[in-house]
DNA sequence: ACCCTCTCTCTTACGGTGTAAGACAGCAGT
DNA sequence: ACTGCTGTCTTACACCGTAAGAGAGAGGGT
């Protein structure tokens, strides 16, 4: 019995039961064990929830070398990955700031890179913070509970809305399209003040007045 | 008694005691009546929540007409304006897709109005969905309990964060300022297939390659 | 052999939660 | 006067996080 057993326990407890399912006395059975016991390992449920977004966020990749553009999608689109796997996480990831140490590192690596690619350093925690708040945002709403469809009222008379479920709005491709175009539209918007090696402002969604 | 009087009661308790002050009985004492008379006027906890959700989201203002991106930004930031005045909420709001009338008919004015721009139903929605996610998880973060600073960690060996932090990162303006750019960055990456009414792709953070 | 201390697990208990079930008061209509 | 509706209350249940401390077992020192 360790930390990281309780956290692999209960991690797996919330996947399958969701999070009204995660308590203590739950775990602890999970665990063949009595609740109190769990607190020999941790200080109190909170820390478990900490741990647990740790852990996961700790399995995001992030590779800054190259156009900073395509990793930073890369980047993006490995956190939407990672929490999509525990969508009852969701509501914890957001809003818990997370500043272990490892986290940290990451940032500062992101940071980094992005300096060495023309960005002032307040700048590039500009561009992090974007991109990472969006990704939260977005896969909270995709992760989310569907919304309770009132299927006389939605299409009613809202033709636009009506044409858009049409074209395949709401679909789980449309969730992942809808997210790439965000996110390639959000780092269009971002540039350097300095340009450094080569790749200028790839071209994406037809912009470019 | 109604269930307006709960719901603005329950507003109050909540921006005055946060969200684990909100319970039941607390809001039956804040009226002067049993816990179990809220059952009366609202069918369980959940309702009040969502209700309040709906609540704070009916007085963002939104005025679709103008050059788009303007519109949409001031939409943006009275989105963020409303969240902010009730930082409690936040955690509630991010779980819980809105679909109430007004809410659908805002979207729809909304959509509609980006249509006349000269975008597809569908990326009309993209847009819409990309912008209000964006806030969302932005102002969580804004909002959210502020990271447990570790002061020696922190910049120990992090130049560039240290850098970014010296430079003013954390503060209110910065919260603000990096709202804003993030935004502007995020609309200038939509553009219409066919672009209408005037107003060509307005620059705004000096790119431009 | 003894005892001590440390590690781990347990039991018990407290004050809180949301809410189901139903009793009861007051008032309206017939 | 009786009936029925509206609004409030009481009681009760199952669950929660966790504080306090008891007790089992192992290991080492004397």
């Amino acid at each position: 019995m360790s930390r990281e057993r309780v956290l692999e326990a209960a991690l797996e407890l919330l996947d399958r039961e969701g999070a009204a399912g995660l308590s203590m006395r739950k775990l602890g059975k999970e665990l063949g064990v009595e609740a109190m016991t769990l607190y020999y390992y941790v200080p109190n449920k909170d820390a478990v929830l900490d741990g647990l977004v740790e852990l996961v966020l700790s399995r995001v990749r992030i590779e800054p070398s190259g156009d900073w553009r395509v990793w930073m999608r890369a980047f993006a689109e490995s956190i939407r990955a990672e929490l999509l796997r525990h969508p009852a996480l969701m509501p914890v990831v957001a809003i818990r700031p997370v500043a272990t140490p490892g986290a940290l590192a990451m940032v500062e690596g992101a940071a980094a890179a992005l300096t060495r690619a023309g960005f002032t350093a307040k700048e590039a925690l500009h561009v992090i913070n974007a991109v990472s708040t969006f990704v939260i945002g977005h896969t909270l709403a995709e992760a989310g509970p569907d919304s309770p469809r009132q299927p006389d009222l939605d299409l009613a008379d809202h033709p636009v809305l009506a044409r858009a479920v049409a074209d395949g709005l709401g679909t789980p491709e449309d969730h992942r399209e809808r997210f790439e175009l965000a996110v390639a539209a959000l780092l269009s918007g971002f540039a350097p003040r300095t340009p450094e090696e080569g790749t200028p402002a790839r071209t994406r969604t037809g912009r470019r007045s």
